[in-house]
DNA sequence: TGGGGTTAT
DNA sequence: ATAACCC
């Protein structure tokens, strides 16, 4: 049989930096047990389906700082967060470490355990962002899930390939893959479904319908019982730019307005970066609290407000001023959350830029505005096409 | 328990 | 603005 692997299109060589090469161990290395890929083929219909490529990368964080220090190679590594160590290479899984141990409990664990902070996301993100537009070479439609998984719409470069095998008269191909029947449902649902007697892929699979639909809304009951089959027709969505940037911090203890002011500007700081390299500007601005709660899971709040044009105006270009104005529109959002005048304790603060927009009027007038990425693009020729977009031209 | 993201309501 | 989901 066959194999259907999806092969780079023989990129003609033109290595853009020295990380190009250095990502390839990380994406293609199966060998070394750094990455999953998955092939997946799922019924999309009667008489067709759609190949997708899941692409799930094993303790990101982690490999991020093996590239980036190279000496810690082969010790046990773990990225810590605050008190938390989030992800952690497999020399440190081997001796009993744990996504999400605590740090007590990883050193108890494996004392030799070196730790890095990864509280820092920069080079994480840029990373991810690396494999995503690698990926896009073999199909622009790739759908990324938090930073380290993908999937990617191969099905137009399978069809391609079934077509040139078979002219070269090579029968008897076939498209195999496995289907994932097994997917785990939120937290929230979980619950629901455990009330309702229903523990087991196999028990949602053998539930009344019309009593799921009734518990839980037509649209969740009806997608986690094809789920429970296997089946998943929902397609692959091409993630693009991103939509919003945000930065958060955690603390044991907030308890006044300077503090509060002051972690205000760091993290507006580094998202002002960030927006400025990204080169869209956000519209809009939101402020995130979490007050010290026993409940520490959802208790977060947070007001928005858009960004006055004036200050939108003067974002991308290195004036330094657009800090002033900035905190104090964050500043009165805050205090439209907290009473100042009370005492108050807090231990998350986060700020998000969203709404972000090409022009800061209208994307109309540039180029890209008229134009769409095309999948039906010739696969030996490595440029990207695109598509008129159906819109009209005057006005 | 972190520091991010998305979409739906 | 929040709720729910994902990693």
């Amino acid at each position: 049989m066959e194999t259907l692997g999806v092969e780079p299109e023989e990129e003609d060589e033109e290595e853009e930096d020295e990380e190009e090469d250095r990502m390839e161990p990380l994406l293609r290395g199966a060998a070394g047990g750094t990455q999953a890929v998955h092939n997946q083929v799922v019924p999309a219909g009667s008489a067709s389906y759609r190949v997708i490529v899941h692409v799930d990368l094993d303790c990101f964080y982690a490999q991020v700082e093996m590239i980036s220090h190279p000496e810690l190679k082969g010790k046990p590594l773990g990225v810590q967060q605050k008190y938390l160590v989030v992800t952690c290479n497999y020399e440190a899984r081997k001796l009993g470490v744990k996504k999400l141990m605590s740090v007590r409990d990883a050193k108890e664990k494996c004392p030799q355990l070196v730790l890095v902070n990864g509280e820092d996301l920069t080079r994480y993100r840029e990373m991810s962002y690396k494999v995503t537009e690698l990926l896009e070479e073999f199909s622009p439609v790739v759908e990324r899930l938090g930073f380290d998984e993908n999937f990617v719409d191969v099905t137009q470069t399978v069809e391609k390939r079934l077509q040139q095998l078979q002219s070269d008269d090579y029968s008897g191909v076939v498209v195999s893959g496995h289907v994932y029947n097994n997917q785990c449902i939120g937290f929230k649902t979980t619950k629901r479904l455990e009330s309702l007697g229903i523990n087991s892929v196999h028990d949602l699979q053998t539930f009344s319908p019309k009593i799921l639909e009734k518990e839980l809304g037509i649209s969740v009951a009806q997608r986690i019982q094809k789920l429970s089959f296997g089946e998943d027709n929902s397609p692959v969505t091409p993630s693009g730019p991103p939509q919003s940037f945000s930065e958060e911090d955690s603390f044991k203890k907030c308890s006044s307005e300077v503090e509060a002011k002051k972690k205000i500007e760091e993290l507006l700081a580094s998202l002002l970066n960030r927006v400025c390299k990204d080169g869209r500007k956000p519209h809009t601005i939101r402020l995130i609290i979490r007050r010290f709660s026993s409940d520490r899971h959802f208790n977060r709040e947070s007001r928005q407000c858009p960004i006055p044009s004036h200050v939108i105006q003067k974002l991308g270009t290195g004036n330094y001023d657009v800090m002033t104005p900035m905190v104090d529109i964050l500043m009165k959002l805050f205090r439209n959350m907290v009473n100042v005048k009370m005492p108050f304790h807090l231990t998350l603060l986060s700020v998000c830029f969203s709404n972000l927009k090409s022009l800061p009027t209208s994307k109309k007038g540039s180029i890209e505005f008229y134009l769409t990425p095309s999948s039906s693009t010739p696969s030996h020729s490595g440029k990207r096409t695109y598509k008129m977009k159906d819109t009209h031209m005057e006005e």
